[in-house]
DNA sequence: AACGACCGCAACCGCCGATGA
DNA sequence: TTCATCGGCGGTTGCGGTCGT
């Protein structure tokens, strides 16, 4: 049998919940957390009652419920220093993050594939077809990629890249974008939480922290 | 207004290294 | 030394929201 499936971790547990955090889960966590701590995240996750793996609850707290993560609004210094900490260490995405207090390792790999990586895609597509010209950069987006270069394992950099300087994320995509945080996102749907019926959680950060210190022991 | 395409993000998956019995 | 367990990491996926037609 394969060893992933016997790992107590992973064993599929038709009681183990997948899915969308709920709001009552997040308290639970949250609650648990404030009280007891965090770590040995199976037995957490049993001591705290929630029908969660282990794994689920620590990347349910580390990439949205502990109290000091920033989401949303990555600032054109953070790209830069994202821009220039990947040309040095590639998809290192932990190690980036350790670099951007708050910032979480999921998020800036989100960052990087959805807003970064579209671009220097482009640029490469666009080079290729224009490969006895540098710097000419696609007139269909704002944005100004430059190359990337290759990796080099022995040193762990790049050999150059050429990213812009303080190119601002789109901010044309997400309904979020004009927000300074997600919370704010959130808070402009108050004064109704949508998907009640789902009960999937859409509050803010504030909300459930609040909620736990009424809650709190 | 309706609908399909696209995008961003939360969460899951698979793998690997560390640790302890 | 071996094995089980856990934590952590990077890659991938699915869903919901937004945009464009």
């Amino acid at each position: 049998m394969d060893k992933k499936t016997c790992n107590s971790q992973d064993f599929q547990d038709p009681e183990v919940r997948k899915g969308p955090w709920t709001m009552e889960e997040d308290l639970i966590l949250i609650n648990y957390i404030a009280n007891h701590g965090e770590g040995v995240w199976n037995s957490l996750a049993r001591s705290a009652g929630l029908k969660r793996t282990g794994k689920s609850c620590r990347l349910r707290w580390l990439n949205y419920l502990r109290p000091d993560v920033r989401r949303g609004n990555i600032t054109p210094e953070e790209q830069l220093l994202i821009m220039e900490l990947h040309a040095k260490w590639g998809n290192r995405w932990s190690k980036i993050a350790k670099h951007l207090p708050g910032r979480t390792d999921n998020e800036i790999k989100n960052y990087w594939r959805t807003r970064i990586q579209k671009h220097v895609k482009q640029a490469e597509t666009f080079d290729a077809g224009q490969s006895s010209e540098h710097h000419i950069y696609p007139t269909n987006t704002a944005h100004v990629p430059g190359p990337v270069d290759h990796y080099h394992p022995v040193s762990e950099t790049y050999s150059s890249i050429a990213y812009p300087g303080n190119d601002p994320p789109s901010t044309s995509q997400a309904s979020c974008a004009n927000h300074p945080t997600i919370e704010n996102c959130y808070a402009d749907n108050f004064p109704a939480p949508f998907s009640t019926e789902s009960n999937v959680s859409v509050w803010s950060m504030e909300d459930l922290w609040s909620m736990q210190l009424l809650n709190g022991d």
